[in-house]
DNA sequence: GTCTATACACTGATAGAC
DNA sequence: GTCTATCAGTGTATAGAC
């Protein structure tokens, strides 16, 4: 019970979790919802089985956790741009420069492919629906910044709904292809996002 | 054993294999390949469980054929726009206007699902990544378009290969984000894939 | 061709020792 | 905190009657 014990035993909690979330994450998006099994995640942790669920109370929950992580972190990501100084086509150049950056990280791209399997696959979670709703409208911000630039004539015209779906969904399909399509990798600029919605 | 007796049979089998097939395409496309089970299907179907083992071995079988019938119904699609007469920028206009059109049509998004699927969360399933590699190099045609839409000057410059893994994946994530959000029904147009391509 | 009943393996979750 | 052993439920696939 000596303060030191208390700290190792701290490091050794941060330590199990890491492992287990971040093979959860990879096994997830690898073999969708219910193609990753407790096995899988736990072989590919090197840990015990029964040691995830002294971490989390089930599958689901591990999951739930891990797509909250998700819309943080595409929170972050937008959020910064979006604070930055500067006109709004200004801050699509840029986000499409992030995106364009993030895109060759694994992290970004798993999880945003657990994102889009809770919202296709995972139907037999209760209140998964809700879950996402509650976290998504963040998403509306970028629909006023479209429409700031259709305003200063940069951005074309048309329906700012359907260009921010269509920019999200561009970088979703690149995601996705990215996982089986290897040599696209660093081929991907920022260019691509940002003629998507260029006037001109 | 009479002509007809022959004729009806014919028939019935027919009827049957239509029903699986397509129920199991809706839920393939709903769940996931693993989320997907037999109980699901044949409760569908409104046929009986076991039926669904005379038509085909088993759940992967069911599945590989879907995924077959995918990229024969995405190549039927392809290859009309590519046997037209006019200019390349022509064809790629006509196979935008095209692809808006099937996007408001539930079958050729859950064809395009399931392909995705077999992708990404079918590891599982044996000889998967050579049975879609032979299938998948009919959209490097694809490519060759871009390529002569480029030297007309109608395509902006870059890597054909990236710009047509691009389109498709701007199609694949607009198919996957219709499925949650109805909202964006008759609202994309073809322009958003032009756009995508278009130089000035 | 269609159905119900059943075998068998796997999965999520729990119990209890260390 | 970590582990192994085990239970109950579900999933795929098969057997056999009609």
């Amino acid at each position: 019970m000596s303060p030191r014990n208390i700290e190792q035993n701290e490091q050794m909690r941060k330590e199990s979790l890491n492992k287990i979330t971040s093979a959860a994450l990879k096994i997830f998006a690898e073999y969708g919802y219910h193609g990753a099994t407790l096995k899988k995640i736990t072989l590919a942790t090197g840990l015990s089985y029964g040691l995830v669920y002294h971490y989390f109370p089930s599958k689901e929950k591990i999951f739930l956790y891990l797509v909250d992580r998700a819309f943080t972190y595409s929170k972050s990501v937008i959020n910064k741009v979006l604070n930055m100084t500067g006109t709004a086509w200004e801050k699509i150049m840029t986000l499409s420069d992030v995106l364009a950056d993030e895109l060759q990280k694994k992290e970004l791209s798993y999880y945003f492919i657990i994102t889009q399997q809770a919202m296709t696959q995972a139907k037999d979670i209760p209140g998964i629906i809700d879950f996402i709703a509650k976290r998504i409208d963040h998403y509306k911000k970028f629909d006023k910044l479209i429409l700031q630039a259709q305003k200063s004539g940069n951005v074309i015209d048309g329906d700012p709904g359907v260009l921010s779906a269509a920019y999200l969904a561009l970088f979703n399909g690149l995601v996705l292809m990215m996982q089986h399509q290897e040599d696209l990798k660093n081929k991907i600029t920022s260019e691509i996002f940002i003629n998507l919605l260029r006037k001109n």
